[in-house]
DNA sequence: TGTACATCAGTGAACGCGCGTTCACTGATGTAC
DNA sequence: TGTACATCAGTGAACGCGCGTTCACTGATGTAC
């Protein structure tokens, strides 16, 4: 976003004016192609104009400097969910609206991962945990997690699906679109082309639908 | 399997033996514990006792030997599948039979996730294809996707699932047994113990009976 | 309004690391006569 | 059955790599008087 971290010219000023900030934004770029190995302390500081060691001013490590990236990148997928679910048009019945929007949800999960591959896979494609306090530490109130959760306790309130079956349906649901999402990008679906993939994620939401 | 990699002791001989199997084996032992990146082509011929280049003998590259290793592993998916679908009591209706080891099929992937952590990383964990020629170019029939296929093949056979519904299946099916598995290794259900997985991934397999 | 000074963000040089890989070699083995 | 020789599996030493990280430093900035 900054113009800092475009060019690696040197500033005129001796202080960088943000560093931390263009570190970061040098991360999350570095992420968006090539995921989260890409992720190189020593690049983030060359992108930024500054020395290698200058990085350690604002983050312990290059892992630390990795989870805020990450933590961004966690961030980012759950602006896309909830773009797409805000853009559930509000007519039909409660239950039409309940099931619309859990459907939103898990196709705006499976958009960002086939469009965002990096930010995706560095968000979830190694460890990663959606705690609240994870959610909490970024700059950030977005928890994709949170979002199917509402989204599913919603189909209940409509009764749209029995309260009996609520209890770990989201890691259900869950499972279905992430495992999509890691076989479009590491597995047998590599290549595929994106509306096909589409395709794919809405016959796969229709099963999750109807399963659960 | 054999004795020689157990130890880095000297060979008596000057010549090995079967360094190729000896190298195969100690990435195996690598793979499965520490997944893809730990199969380390030093480290390798370290457990074979044995000079690091005499590796080049037998593997091109790293990323060579890493291919044979990650066959294997694809091959020993292929086999915890094929153990829980041989373990299908042949009682039932025939559509109830094939339900049975369609599930069968995916409570064979999930265990073999669940219990060989770094094996299944190493099959599924990063970039993968079972493309045939892939199947077999190791010394191996056993194909995990070629498993999912029977499966529903004959489950359509049984008359149990609409032959409309046939098409692309086998991905809908698979992405929820790889998302639940990544989950539980990756995601949130880090740590959640292995009987309450077990529960999880029959339930998600309830899910997908119903919802195919 | 000007000066002294503490702060601390960024510098420059250097490290050790373990890796994959290449080189020219050596010596055990199997085969031809 | 014995000897000469080609083969080629394994040796030993060395590389370059780029990384993350540490060290002692320098110089711009803001604050107190």
């Amino acid at each position: 976003m900054s113009e800092k971290n475009r060019k690696p010219a040197p500033r005129s000023t001796y202080r960088h004016g943000d560093l931390r900030r263009a570190l970061l934004e040098a991360g999350i770029a570095l992420a968006r192609d090539g995921g989260p190995t890409a992720v190189v302390l020593r690049e983030a500081t060359r992108r930024a104009g500054v020395a290698p060691n200058a990085a350690y001013r604002h983050f312990a490590s290059r892992e630390d400097l990795l989870a805020a990236v990450r933590a961004e990148a966690v961030a980012a997928v759950g602006r896309a969910m909830e773009a797409e679910y805000r853009a559930v048009p509000a007519d039909g019945s409660p239950a039409e609206q309940a099931h619309a929007r859990v459907r939103a949800v898990g196709r705006g999960y499976l958009r960002f991962a086939f469009t965002e591959t990096g930010l995706f896979r560095t968000a979830f494609g190694g460890p990663f945990s959606l705690a609240p306090d994870a959610a909490a530490s970024g700059a950030i109130g977005h928890n994709p997690f949170g979002h199917l959760n509402a989204a599913l306790d919603a189909l209940v309130a409509a009764g749209a699906l029995p309260a009996t079956r609520r209890p770990a349906a989201e890691y259900l649901a869950w499972s279905t679109v992430h495992g999509l999402a890691l076989l479009a990008l590491d597995g047998p679906l590599q290549g595929v082309p994106p509306q096909t993939l589409e395709l794919l994620g809405e016959r796969l939401l229709d099963m999750v639908e109807r399963g659960l």
